[in-house]
DNA sequence: CGGGGGTGTCGAAGCGCTTCAACAGCCTGT
DNA sequence: ACAGGCTGTTGAAGCGCTTCGACACCCCCG
């Protein structure tokens, strides 16, 4: 393993010259530069992350909460975690990955041995045991999702609320006068994520603004699970005609058994989902939906963090906008029997 | 943030003694050990990852690099990443999260800076152009996925050759003399990805073996690519009565226009899908499959990476046995017409 | 009763880097 | 011509930990 020593002595310079070579923090000859940038080419050198670490007391890591649980949105946890990765590596930092197996326990053990110099917590709960922590530690962080409290944290998230009025603000342009909202699973209400709820404030202020009758349903993803649902919904307000999903695993069932049902989607019937547009584009009807901007979601998360790592802007709260894109699964409401 | 020194110091022991506590490689009284343990508590000390590394030449990380694309099997990547996260947990260890895009660059890096002590791969092609340097370095290292030569390599894998032979095998015994597979995206076979091409040459000696004819057909997920392949399937081959998928994102889409067309499953048409279970339950039709072990392989693949770590084994490949789970997807082949 | 072999603890060296204070040389202005 | 200010470079002091060799001390055996 090559050391900076080494490195040095190649160049016939002191290892403090190459140092502020690499770091920049001193004016350095053009030709001195050189001639060190020649040896760390040639010896191909790299420092050493822990010694680096130890003394400047920064490890050049974040560290990223993923949840362990598989029961939403993977695909989204993934394409933030991926962008997560990309954008810090952009601004020189790598990402460790931690599973919230270990919870309020891992922040303790990542702030205190100076693993990383910054988290990024993902699958936020509205009272979430690890923001005390987070707050008292001044550890810098970001978390991808909101809790209740926003006091001293910084947030980055879609805008739910504003995501659950554009569906309904959607549906209701249309004419349709009695909605369904097909959410997460049960699970997913009960441990109090944000984002469930808040879509459904959304759905529900906008509903009521526009005066359209709004059902609301968790669901387990996966066809048995709809089915029942589904029959549930109908047999409560038979003349729904419009549906919001919110719940990945639900979308191709809800076609599939409208379309047994012989309910023509959008003739008879209309569908928006919040997804992925990738699930969107390649679901049996071409469906309108609220794209989840889940890259946008990771690279806003690191770039937040990294300006306060570097001493710039504070907390803050991010909310994406939402946008609704229209396709072939929505349409004006069937005139009245 | 507290020292060791400081430990040591509340302790009333020397620093060494606290280190020795930490680490067990030398024996100390019951009662030092407990005096020790009870200041470590009592003033929240966490050892300084900069510091152990740099002092240990271990910096107890392993590195993890995970596929850029998101073109096939999203949810077994993440599945992996999470079992390999925790897996390494139990082991002492953590997880940096690496993505594909610096390719071997990355290997350098980590490898020359002491960043990580052992790396493991995903997304392996059959050409790798990470193993030479993987070879060259020394660096602990294990696979996930098979290269064409594994020579001083530790790979872990589903057996995909007997993957393909064991689908062949199940439609061959329920008497199916015609049989498609439909494969992931075209890109997929074209970067020579191993377990593409491995499935298939089981699925085709098997085929050989019991005199069955076989048609294979790459395609991209979504319904306009499938509903492109499956006519061209039964334009080549009206009598076509069983289906391989290897695909996920192909799977609902197949069954949809299968059900379009008339074609009952599994009355008509069979279908095994290879997939993971939770794929295959909740489909619309509970598919025959044979599953994809995400989890284990994230685990064997830490289990070795330890070992090597530990001087313990050294190069071998692991191939996990396929299992078939009959489903309500398959059955006999329809007598012909 | 004395020497030999454990056991338990300690001091000091050193891992490879950053950074501070210091300094040598040069240029500028008066 | 020289004080003063730059610029570029250096040596040395740590950062917090691991580990080696040394050293007490105690117990057991001859």
């Amino acid at each position: 393993m090559v050391t900076l020593a080494e490195v040095a002595q190649h160049a016939g310079v002191s290892a403090s010259t190459v140092s502020y070579v690499l770091s920049g923090k001193r004016s350095i000859s053009a030709a001195t530069r050189q001639r060190v940038e020649r040896s760390i080419r040639e010896l191909g050198y790299h420092p050493n992350a822990g010694a680096r670490a130890l003394a400047g007391k920064r490890s050049n890591i974040v560290a990223l909460m993923v949840p362990l649980r598989t029961d939403m949105y993977v695909p989204v946890m993934m394409e933030i975690a991926i962008a997560v990765a990309t954008t810090a590596r952009a601004h020189g930092y790598d990402v460790l990955l931690l599973t919230g197996e270990e919870g309020p326990d891992a922040v303790r053990r990542v702030t205190g041995s100076g693993l990383a110099d910054a988290m990024i917590l993902m699958d936020v709960q509205l009272e979430d045991e690890r923001l005390p922590l987070l707050r008292g530690t001044g550890q810098p962080s970001v978390l991808i999702g909101l809790p209740a409290d926003t006091a001293g944290l910084t947030c980055v998230d879609l805008d739910w609320s504003a995501t659950g009025a554009l569906c309904v603000e959607h549906l209701a342009g249309l004419g349709h006068r009695d909605i369904a909202v097909i959410g997460e699973a049960p699970a997913v209400y009960e441990r109090h994520t944000g984002f469930a709820e808040r879509t459904l404030d959304g759905v529900r202020s906008r509903a009521r603004e526009t005066g359209v009758r709004v059902l609301h349903r968790p669901c387990e993803g996966g066809y048995d699970a709809l089915a029942l649902t589904l029959a549930r919904i109908f047999d409560e307000r038979p003349g729904t005609t419009g549906f919001v999903v919110q719940n990945e695993s639900a979308v191709e069932p809800l076609l599939a058994l409208l379309r047994q049902q012989g309910r023509a989607v959008p003739e008879d019937v209309s569908v928006v989902a919040i997804c992925p547009d990738q699930v969107a584009v390649q679901a049996s009807v071409r469906l309108t939906s609220v794209a989840i901007p889940a890259p946008e979601m990771g690279r806003q998360a690191v770039e937040r963090l990294v300006a306060k790592l570097d001493g710039r802007g504070g907390d803050e709260v991010v909310l994406l906008t939402p946008e609704l894109t229209v396709r072939a699964s929505s349409g004006p409401a069937p005139a009245a029997p």
